[in-house]
DNA sequence: GCTGCTGTCAACCGTTCGGTTAAATATTGG
DNA sequence: CCAATATTTAACCGAACGGTTGACAGCAGC
């Protein structure tokens, strides 16, 4: 696992077991065995990819008797958003007359984001 | 690398060297020795860091002499922003009340809103 | 207590990742 | 053609990833 958070993130998003996790977790709280039931995958895999998760910041985990649920943390993708902003005239329709703008009168240097 | 082109794009940019050269690219078309100089690394290293974008569909690449220029894919972020739209309404400040309704409704508080 | 359910831990396994070095492949210019 | 420059390929390596199985721990109810 990456040390940055911001890797640790997209790391714990490039997986779409995870992803249909945090899908899951939009509808409400709930525990590793309602979480692992659409997997063909063991439990302690799913465990696994929970701790993933919390460790990146997209979930967080309670306890309740022997249960262990987890929701989504709500600021957790905050931080990816606010990197992908950066990027965002590249691709947003809104932009396209400007970017090309942009390229048209100087060849060499818009600044963009230096991250 | 995973098959999916969502995954292989968040894989892509779980490296901090990718985003680095993403960001380099910023600034306009780079060839891979320009890319590669910021960095304690060698030429092979970023040649495959340049794959990995490319196969993402993050960046395209040319050629010039014998020079293989890379630059950014406009549209390459694009599937990233719809997929994180979905769920921009539990960071988003402007959502916070709605959010904190719907937990207090997941935690199957028995009052309604007008309560 | 014991049983059953829930979840994690530990050890293992095959594959992928991120890096290296050395050799091969363009491509241009003299 | 030859030499120089730029880049990729091939083979290899250690570490991390995603999964398994089996043992173990926490908690409720009989």
């Amino acid at each position: 696992m990456q040390t940055d958070p911001l890797s640790a993130k997209f790391a714990a998003l490039a997986d779409p077991t995870r992803r249909a996790i945090l899908a899951r977790l939009c509808e409400g709280e709930a525990s590793v065995n309602d979480l692992a039931a659409p997997f063909d995958m063991s439990l302690p895999a799913v465990s696994k990819h929970l701790k993933v998760l919390e460790k990146a910041g997209l979930i967080s985990r309670g306890r309740e008797a022997q249960w262990r649920p987890a929701r989504l943390e709500p600021m957790g993708m905050k931080g990816i958003a606010e990197w992908l902003e950066h990027y965002r005239r590249y691709w947003d329709a809104s932009f396209d007359r400007l970017d090309a703008y942009l390229k048209k009168i100087q060849k060499g240097d818009p600044r963009g984001p230096g991250h």
